[in-house]
DNA sequence: TCAAATTACGGTCGACGTAAGGATC
DNA sequence: GATCCTTACGTCGACCGTAATTTGA
């Protein structure tokens, strides 16, 4: 798993759309949809539904999401104070 | 930033040398060397101070340290759940 | 001079992007 | 057939390990 996975996930979660999460993060669409379902392969689960309009998340991708996002935060905040000391929590 | 990064700096931390944790998370010193570095670089903060008997955590890197584990702490509890879903938080 | 970290360097593995190929409505 | 996602494939950058170098008591 790597931090670029957990990102691209969020994205394509927010967004419903490999193509559209793929421009947002700046990538292309195959790298993004590499990603997605590496990660879905070294976590033995599969997140989202492929349909012809979008990914749809699962059960099971709705509570990755929320981990994922904790994860995500959690680095910014060790970003964020690395930069300024000085910050409150 | 790269989690494998995150999981070095938590090794060198906790063992004190790059040599010790090096082994321990079974690579080399080069690359953990590099990878710390690195992690400063992008920080433009210095965690460590080197001395010949190894490597002394700064009040930077003391503080770094706590939200790295909490990183890390997340990204167990999300792989956890993700792979046994009835699992307690 | 010893023990530790770091830099040099060559090789390999991974990730990207373009292009082609499914699948579903 | 349109609109997605995915696979194929070639290229390039990143990371590793061995070996050599540097640094500090």
């Amino acid at each position: 798993m790597s931090l670029t996975q957990i990102e691209y996930f969020v994205a394509v979660a927010e967004e419903g759309h490999v193509g559209r999460a793929s421009r947002r993060m700046h990538v292309s669409q195959p790298p993004m949809s590499r990603q997605i379902r590496a990660l879905e392969d070294e976590l033995g689960v599969t997140l989202f539904d492929r349909t012809p309009r979008g990914m749809v998340l699962r059960d099971e991708g709705r509570r990755f999401l929320a981990r994922a996002r904790r994860v995500l935060e959690e680095l910014h905040e060790a970003r964020r104070e690395a930069r300024d000391p000085a910050a409150e929590d």
